[in-house]
DNA sequence: TTGAATTTTCAGTAATTATTGAAAATTCTA
DNA sequence: TAGAATTTTCAATAATTACTGAAAATTCAA
């Protein structure tokens, strides 16, 4: 690995918790390069840096594309395709939450709605209905919650959880006095 | 597998996602089992229902109560282990959040904090090391503001969320008055 | 068009991770 | 405390996933 030692310490880092998020340790790693990367980087420039294959650095943007987390550009008179991870770190959080969203609580929302339409054959079948209207209702609601915060502007965002300490101090509290009920 | 149809579709769907987050198939199924199960159950009634091996189940349950999603029980006059998924969805929900904390934000934060306190070497650490800030910044933000409201009772949360929409208004309102400072 | 530059695909292989059965360890009770 | 019941460990292997090089496909400029 052709890196700077500090560098190549976050690069390693985002290699290993990569395989935590869902993505293998070389898409991680590329992810990581092209975030501290000052200018877009093109195939091999990232094969030379972080010793890979040309083949695995190919399949690795694609998937980075796919996740929506790097973007592809061209220089001037070069045709090469470079790339480069968009800037705002909270556009970044917002982008990730949303394929999160898509990829693992879209089909298991759609498999509980499927799962509530059927008609229990037995009292197995009748009680695992009931724990699934709760996980249904759980991931619903807070599904919704996040599609609400999610259209916020990154300032919004900023503000809502600096906010956080003020919010648990005034919900906490009415919830205190009113013993938990349903408005707030 | 040895499971009603409608059961059966759903602890496959959670052996499926179990791997997106971060557990294998089998404790994906076990966990999933075990959530629609109306009473604990012990190892080999797994192995009966799931149809694999007693060796596996045991390393699953390890693996479950790690994550703090099982809780071990035990039957009077019953020597064997049985286990049991909390029931309240709230409950789960900030434990899953609390260990995925744990166990992907926090070394990250260590990472970066530690890296931000090197000097840097030379160009590409010292604008890494910009790109790292941004990155600790927002992700002690996010994670402090998480500290927050996972302090909340269920209920208050409960109603945070409904809450949301309103939320939005309120702040996005005053956003735009504003043109986006720092209170809010 | 042609062919050089570049990217993508894919079959083969390497590396990793999951699963098992059998043996060892532990726990309890008689 | 012996030994039956139960759980855990672990080495072998099965299954899956990642990675590579070479070849095919694409793109573009002359």
């Amino acid at each position: 690995m052709n890196l700077s030692p500090l560098n190549e310490r976050f690069v390693l880092h985002f290699g290993e918790m990569g395989s935590r998020w869902g993505v293998n340790r070389t898409v991680g790693q590329i992810y990581a390069l092209l975030f501290i990367s000052p200018k877009p980087l093109n195939a091999d420039e990232i094969v030379e840096q972080l010793g890979m294959s040309r083949s695995n650095v190919s399949m690795g943007m694609k998937e980075l594309q796919a996740w929506r987390l790097v973007k592809l550009v061209h220089l001037p008179g070069d045709r090469r395709d470079y790339f480069e991870a968009p800037k705002d770190v909270w556009e970044i959080f917002r982008t990730l939450a949303e394929e999160k969203r898509r990829r693992e609580i879209e089909p298991t929302l759609t498999l509980l709605r499927d799962a509530l339409l059927d008609t229990p054959a037995n009292e197995a079948e009748r009680h695992a209905q009931v724990r699934m209207r709760e996980m249904y209702d759980l991931v619903e609601l807070a599904s919704g919650w996040f599609d609400e915060v999610h259209r916020l502007s990154p300032e919004t965002l900023e503000n809502l959880m600096k906010l956080g300490a003020k919010v648990q101090k005034v919900l906490g509290f009415a919830d205190k006095l009113r013993g938990n009920k349903d408005d707030a």
